[in-house]
DNA sequence: CAAAGTCTATTTGTATTACAATACCACATT
DNA sequence: AATGTGGTATTGTAATACAAATAGACTTTG
C-alpha cells in the first residue's frame, strides 16, 4: 500500500490498478472475490465495490454475478486515462513504454500544432506564450518548474486545437516528460537547448503558420526521442541482461 | 430513463453522464446531493455512490466532503472514453461533433497506418484482410454488417501499430462511422465506392509500404470528410436557423 | 444413454442503517 | 475587526440483510 492516499477507495483503486496493469492478473482471469479483497485490504465491501466500479469505468475489468470480476483484454483499456498511464509507467523497466509514449506524441502533436496555428484565439496564444516564458525563466536552474512549464506548453497547444479529442493526449505528454526526466536523469543546464526548439513552435503558432508549426514540433520531438533512445541504450548497457 | 440497462448503476451513470456531457450541469457546478439523487431516481444511496465513482473515474466529476460533487472542467474529461463519446454524440445537433471526430481521425490514422505497415505481424495482417473481405462481401446489401466490418478494419489497424496508446482511437472511429451513417443517411449502394479506397490501404500495409499506407488512409479520410460536410450542409439547409 | 430441464450454492447487485470525518458557515470571543 | 470555535450538512466507511443471476451438479425424461 505504497503511500497514504486521500481516501480508502482511491487506495484500493490504485493497488488493484497497479496489479492489473503491471500484469499481476492477466486478461481473462478473475480478480479475487469481493469478500476476499475485503480481508486482504482490511476495508469494507462498500469500499471494494466502489473501487471496482472505478476500474470498470476505466475499462480494466467487468463484473458479472457468479462469474466474478474479470480483467478485460488490454486493447479495451482506456490507455489514455491518467491513472492507467501512471500505473503503466510504474512497471516500465525496459523503457519500452517510454518509447511508445514518445512515438504516440510524434504521431499526434505535429498535426495538433498545425491545427493550433490555424485556429488559436488570442487568450490561447497568450497561455502558450506564458508557458514558454516560464520555461525560458526556469531553464538552467529549476528542473521541477521547467518540467511543469514544459507540460503546460504542450497541454495548452492541445487545447488550442479547439478539438476536445486532443485533450487526453496531454496525459501522454505529462507521463512522457516525467518519465524521460527520470530516465535521462538530467541536470538543470540540459534543459537549455530545449528552449529555442520550443520557441520555434511558439512563433509558428503565434504567426499562424500551420506547416511551420508542424515541422517545428516534429523536429523537437525527434530530438527528444533521440536523447531518450541514447539514455535507454546507456542504462541497458550499465545493467546488461 | 431512456431504456432499461443491464443494472441500476449503469442506468444512473448513463443518465448523469448525459446530463453532464450535454451541458445540463456546467463545469464548476455541483450535481444534486446523494440523497436527492436517491429520491429523483428512486434507487438506494449505494447505487448512486457507485455511479458517482464511475463518472469520477472518467474524469467528469469530483467529490469532496461537505462541498458536494462538482463537475470538472471539460478539458480533463476522458474524451476518448467510449461512454463519454457516446453521450457527446447524442447531443450533437449541429454535426460539429462529427466534424471534430473526423478531424481527429485525419490527424491520427494516417500515421497509425504507416506504423502498421512497418510492423504488423502476419496474424494482424490476416485480421485486417478479413475485415476488408467482410466489407467487400457486404457492400451494396447489408448496411449494418458493412458498418461493423468497417469499424473492425480500422480498429485492427490501430492494434497493428503495436502501440497501446492508439487503442482508444478505435472509440473515435466507431462513433464517427456510426454518426456519419446517421447523418449521410446512406443506402447500401453508397458503400461500394468505399471498398477500393480501403483496399488501397490494405495493400499498402500488407506490402509494408508505410508512405503509401499513410497517403491511402489520408485520402480515404479526406473523401469521407467531404461527404460528411456535404451531408451536414444539406441538413442545415433543410432546417434553416 | 443422451439431452434437456431443475435445483442449489456461490457471487455480485441493491437496500438500509449507523456512525465517522470533513469543511463550510455562523456565532462568539477577545 | 480579526480570530477562534462549534454546529451542521455532506460525503466517507462499515455492517448487515436480502435479491438476482448464473455456473455447475443433479435429476428427469425421451
Amino acid at each position: 500500500m505504497s503511500r497514504t492516499r486521500h481516501n480508502l477507495c482511491e487506495q484500493v483503486v490504485h493497488d488493484l490498478g497497479v496489479r492489473i496493469v503491471s500484469g499481476g492478473i492477466e486478461p481473462g482471469d478473475a480478480i479475487p472475490q469481493e469478500w476476499m479483497l475485503c480481508e486482504q485490504m482490511g476495508v469494507s465491501r462498500t469500499v471494494i465495490r466502489e473501487a471496482i466500479k472505478s476500474l470498470a469505468a476505466k475499462g480494466l475489468i467487468e463484473s458479472r454475478a457468479k462469474r466474478g470480476t474479470i480483467v478485460r483484454p488490454s486493447c479495451v483499456w482506456n490507455h489514455l486515462d491518467q491513472d492507467v498511464i501512471a500505473w503503466r509507467a510504474r512497471s516500465d523497466e525496459s523503457g519500452q513504454n517510454l518509447i511508445c509514449l514518445t512515438e504516440f506524441r510524434q504521431a499526434v502533436e505535429p498535426k495538433a500544432a498545425a491545427m493550433a496555428a490555424e485556429r488559436a484565439s488570442t487568450p490561447e496564444l497568450d497561455r502558450i506564450r506564458e508557458a514558454w516564458e516560464e520555461m525560458d525563466r526556469t531553464a538552467g536552474n529549476d528542473v521541477e518548474a521547467f518540467l511543469a512549464a514544459d507540460i503546460r506548453f504542450h497541454t495548452e497547444i492541445m487545447q488550442a486545437t479547439c478539438n476536445p479529442f486532443f485533450s487526453p493526449v496531454a496525459n501522454v505528454i505529462g507521463a512522457s516528460l516525467e518519465s524521460s526526466l527520470r530516465v535521462t536523469n538530467c541536470l538543470p543546464p540540459d534543459n537549455i537547448p530545449s528552449v529555442p526548439l520550443h520557441e520555434k513552435v511558439l512563433r509558428a503558432i503565434v504567426e499562424h503558420r500551420p506547416m511551420a508549426a508542424h515541422d517545428a514540433m516534429l523536429s523537437m520531438l525527434m530530438d527528444a526521442a533521440k536523447r531518450i533512445e541514447r539514455a535507454i541504450q546507456k542504462t541497458s548497457d550499465a545493467s546488461p541482461k
